[in-house]
DNA sequence: CTATTTTTTGACTGATTAGTACAAAATATA
DNA sequence: TATATTTTGTACTAATCAGTCAAAAAATAG
């Protein structure tokens, strides 16, 4: 390698970029704030990700990429992966209200920029598909392991739990408390079983 | 009343605002463009709204009222009353895209503001807890009245309602489409029977 | 050593932000 | 006529915004 080596961790700048944006949404997440966080100069900012705008892609993309793989491990480790999916959902009911308030940052995306911009919408919108397909493809397998009962369209019930996923991410900043969350969780997965 | 009278309509201008918030969001939403979209001089703006917090907040207090208030009277007239509230839901699929893309602006103002503005997500939080009440009225009524056959928890359903309705609004985002969003909402609905 | 490449540093820029100030004209009531 | 209030229009502010730039620093290659 030639040159003057970074000295800052891109991952662990990336990961610290992301939970900003992540508590903050897009716009009131300033490159003040982003560089303050991230531990680097204003130069080297936008020497390493060019834009605010493609920050936010990168570590948006680094983060889920990952999250979403560690759900697919799981599922695969498991003998009872319908079990893993139905327990991701009901652990929702169990986090503390600042966790709540951070929702999801894909739904958090498209509600805060539909409209506004097209392209970071789009990316939100591919690893919320990506999520989709994971149930499609687990709820399949597990029709034919009879795992899952239900003998509904697997297509249908993997778009039915990305509903509730997006409606959660919503009704958990207005019912933060376990008693008001678990019992609607519980009855929206009735669906698959 | 003394003093010259208000040139202009404080129910158009705040719907105006309404409207470009509710497209916009709060933080990607100028002073200068509400202004112009107003049809109005800084000047009055800031005599008549005092800020754009304060503005935001009239706005849409206006706007939810008068649309729940619409529902509610709806609700009343009809011999179906669960009909209108399923028809509500399933007539989501129809819409433009331009529709698809604006959501809920309640939600979206949660989803946007949640950990930033405790104040206006709380605003948002109350009207939402309103659509939950009128669902909870409704669905007792019908329990009694025998249109409605399941004798599910009426304060349970109507906290499904308002997570399907939470969900939808940022599943209509990703699918715009008729075909895609039909089928979903029928299936959520089938707990309504 | 020198040349080259890349990263770091921190000052700087120009645009935009929400909100203020103010004077003058308009329009109402008492 | 006196007084109260709103509108208009423009000019202004101080803060913040995203992004630029040049030079120093630190590495390798020859």
């Amino acid at each position: 390698m030639i040159g003057r080596p970074k000295i800052f961790d891109e991952k662990t700048a990336l990961a610290s970029a992301n939970e900003l944006f992540w508590k903050k949404g897009y716009e009131a997440t300033s490159t003040e704030e982003l560089i303050k966080v991230m531990k680097i100069q204003r130069g080297s900012f936008y020497h390493s990700f060019k834009s605010k705008k493609e920050l936010f892609i990168k570590a948006v993309n680094t983060h889920e990429t990952s999250v979403l793989q560690e759900f697919r491990d799981e599922l695969l480790k498991s003998e009872t992966p319908m079990q893993v999916i139905r327990d991701m959902f009901l652990s929702i009911a169990d986090c503390t209200p600042e966790r709540q308030a951070k929702g999801c940052i894909l739904g958090n995306t498209i509600a805060e920029l539909a409209g506004i911009d097209d392209e970071l919408v789009k990316n939100a919108t591919y690893h919320l598909k990506t999520l989709e397909e994971i149930f499609f493809t687990q709820i399949q397998k597990s029709q034919e392991t009879k795992e899952l009962k239900t003998t509904q369209n697997p297509a249908l019930l993997a778009k039915y739990l990305l509903n509730l996923w997006n409606g959660l991410n919503i009704t958990r900043r207005i019912y933060t408390k376990k008693e008001d969350l678990l019992p609607l969780i519980i009855i929206q997965l009735e669906i698959i079983k």
